[in-house]
RNA sequence: GCUGCUGUAGCUCAGAGGCAGAGCACUCCCUUGGUAAGGGAGAGGUCGAGAGUUCAAUUCUCUCCAGCAGCACCA
């Protein structure tokens, strides 16, 4: 037999008779490593360590030392060793796929009855005994009628869909645990022990169709996580106890911002304090729009079908919008009218009005657009997804060659916004042309090559996604990245080649005959509450001061000082702050509790000695201690601190 | 929309086929207290909605509504 050359990561080679398995290299490697070894990586792909080796090679050995590597192994076996578990407690069950998922794995059952949290911790004994019995595991290549037949005889009819969905040419890999078989690409550890028996946990089950499909049957997924050891394991699950408390909807309550009820399920309910953060982020991004040179409209909420049918959305988009009929007494006819889940087709009405010259474009407008749209029960999730919401909406009419200039200016107005309100990076996706789509390829090209340039004369990475623009134009998404490192897609900027033909949009251009626009879809937040509670959560609640909702209050030590505090809170919010007073008959560390818990940045203390100097005692959210200062110097020091950034 | 779970005081939650419970919040009284809960008393409920079983249902069954987790959806 031939012999090959396998090169280790150090660099270092050596020669084997082909065939040779990664485990007797590690064994010729050391004896120490061969103990150790759990996996390797051949030629950048993870293998099985009895994976043999035919050719020269790159080959490196893995230990539970390597992380990457370890994790995945010990979740995949996890979740073949909870499926073992669960056809040894219930055999009738049926297995279909389990895949390794960030922090864990799941694996999808079909079994008639639910399975209930009782029997989760029954699965997890049963693992844990399954692991204890440190059964080897092993794997064989199949072909493909050995397979079918070998899960028809066993009563696996998903398993015989997969075998069956396997490419021609590829290997079906069979995998056992101990007794237990798997169809799987592997790579699994050596033996059950491998896998820590104290450092998974199953966490919840949930519906999911096989193979992802809502027309198909309905599957029960069972999710668990599972690490190295014990120590990462209670830190992950202390950090989604940390996760839980920056909930938006936890702390919409506890903060009194908001509500939801079931008479008006996915709408909004905005208190006080939530609507002084709403109305400080809607101005902001009111003078930000202006510096940008938009200008802002406000269209109807009703409008007519007419329009949607012209738009296209009553074709492509009736399922999602709410319809009204309104019967009018000497109508002939009833007059079906639907609440905008868009702005964009009435933006065009407002282009439409009097004839537009190349003169007049690029020509931005932007609303506050309330919109509606029918979302389906499931999907709804506080203010993350909900029925009725507003967009910081924008429209710009332009030529195919101010596409360029106007994707830059856009994505400087963006970045600016985004790093005022906390969050300094983002990532840019380009989804190029579909399959299926309107507009000349010439067009395409212009508008693709047009946004790329802008990116690229911005020195910005970005990621393409080809052919997943829609079918209307080119698009750039922006994501953005939260305090806990979850990433929330925002921004968008979107070329629509359809809309002005539609709706027949048109300029006179230099040469004195008609043209059609290139109408830019674009915003920056998104909708105003999804966006609000990302902030919530981005921040745990404490906002800055200029996004506070309450920012100041000015609480009295001993009923004395009663009046001052009325003074200066007097004084605060003739300075635009918005300070409130508490001279409740309460001691001062129940105050300066309940105010920490509301999450209120600045709490001013005054007691008999503040009153004679004429200062305030000044804590600060979360810290201990506090500052003495004059009455006056805290007033300019809120004030600078609580300007918007843009006015700063 | 689908699967499962949940719905009891303003909030967080316990409870049980036979008079509805706790803590916090709220109201009143005492207390004037120096930076994360001072003490006492009181008030507060159609047990998500509707139907059924039962001598009796908030509790059991069914339907609906809403929420939660996940899936699907997000032109």
């Amino acid at each position: 037999m031939a012999d090959i050359t396998i090169t280790l990561p150090d660099g270092n080679q050596r020669v084997y008779p082909a065939g040779v398995t990664c485990a007797a290299v590690a064994e010729d490697i050391s004896k120490s490593l061969a103990k150790k070894a759990i996996s390797c990586t051949i030629n950048g792909e993870h293998r099985d360590l009895s994976r043999v080796i035919e050719a020269d090679a790159d080959v490196a050995i893995h230990t539970m030392q390597d992380e990457a590597q370890a994790l995945e192994l010990i979740r995949h076996d996890c979740a073949h060793i909870m499926a073992r578990a669960v056809q040894e407690l219930w055999p009738d069950v049926k297995v279909t796929i389990g895949p390794v998922i960030d922090n864990g794995f799941y694996y999808d059952f079909d079994r008639q009855e639910p399975f209930s949290s009782e029997d989760l911790t029954e699965i997890e004994k049963k693992m844990r005994e399954i692991i204890n019995k440190r059964d080897p595991v092993t794997t064989e290549i199949w072909d493909r009628d050995r397979a079918i037949k070998f899960y028809e005889a066993n009563k696996e009819p998903y398993k015989v869909e997969l075998v069956g969905m396997i490419p021609e040419g590829q290997d079906i890999r069979m995998y056992w645990h101990g007794h237990w078989q798997d169809l799987c690409r592997g790579p699994h550890l050596a033996h059950t022990g491998q896998v820590p028996a104290d450092s998974f946990k199953l966490m919840s089950v949930a519906g999911a169709y096989w193979r992802g499909d809502s027309n198909n049957q309905m599957l029960q997924r069972i999710y668990g996580v599972a690490f190295k050891n014990k120590e990462d394991l209670r830190a992950y699950l202390h950090m989604l106890e940390e996760a839980e408390k920056r909930d938006h909807r936890k702390l919409g309550k506890s903060m009194d911002l908001f509500h939801l009820q079931e008479e008006a399920p996915g709408m909004v309910f905005w208190h006080p304090n939530g609507w002084a953060v709403y109305r400080v982020l809607e101005d902001y991004m009111r003078r930000r729009l202006t510096d940008a040179d938009y200008k802002e409209i406000k269209t109807p909420q009703v409008v007519d079908r007419k329009l949607w049918e012209a738009s296209g959305h009553w074709d492509k988009y009736r399922e999602n919008m709410f319809i009204t009929e309104i019967d009018e007494e000497h109508a002939n006819e009833k007059r079906v009218n639907a609440l905008k889940p868009m702005n964009c087709p009435c933006h065009v009405q407002i282009y439409n009005q009097g004839l537009k010259s190349y003169r007049d474009l690029p020509l931005r407008l932007a609303e506050f657009g309330s919109c509606h749209r029918y979302e389906s029960s499931g999907s709804m999730h506080g203010l993350m997804r909900v029925r009725g919401f507003t967009q910081d909406d924008a429209h710009i009419f332009c030529t195919e060659d101010q596409i360029e200039t106007e994707t830059g200016r856009f994505i400087g107005l963006l970045s600016r916004i985004y790093k005022d309100l906390g969050f300094e990076t983002f990532e840019i996706k380009l989804s190029t042309r579909p399959e299926v789509r309107v507009g000349s390829d010439e067009i395409w090209d212009k508008a693709e090559a047009a946004l790329t340039r802008a990116i690229d004369n911005l020195g910005l990475p970005y990621e393409v996604d080809p052919g997943e623009g829609a079918f209307y134009g080119p698009k750039l998404d922006f994501k953005l990245t939260d305090a806990i490192g979850r990433e929330w897609q925002c921004g968008t900027f979107q070329a629509d080649f359809n809309l002005p033909e539609r709706l027949g949009a048109e300029y006179i251009g230099e040469d004195g005959h008609k043209h059609r626009p290139v109408m830019m879809h674009r915003a920056i937040l998104g909708s105003f509450e999804r966006f609000l509670g990302i902030l919530i959560e981005n921040y745990s609640g404490k906002f800055p001061l200029w996004l506070a909702p309450r920012q100041v209050v000015v609480a009295s030590i001993v009923s004395d000082a009663d009046n001052y505090v009325l003074e200066v809170v007097e004084k605060l919010k003739s300075f635009g702050l918005r300070a409130e007073a508490d001279i409740r008959n309460e001691k001062i560390n129940y105050k300066v509790r309940e105010h920490s818990v509301g999450k209120v940045p600045v709490i001013l203390a005054i007691g008999k000695k503040e009153v004679e100097d004429r200062t305030v005692s000044l804590r600060r959210l979360g810290e201990k201690s506090s500052d003495v200062i004059g009455l006056d110097e805290t007033v300019e020091l809120l004030v600078k601190e609580a300007t918007p950034p843009d006015l700063r």
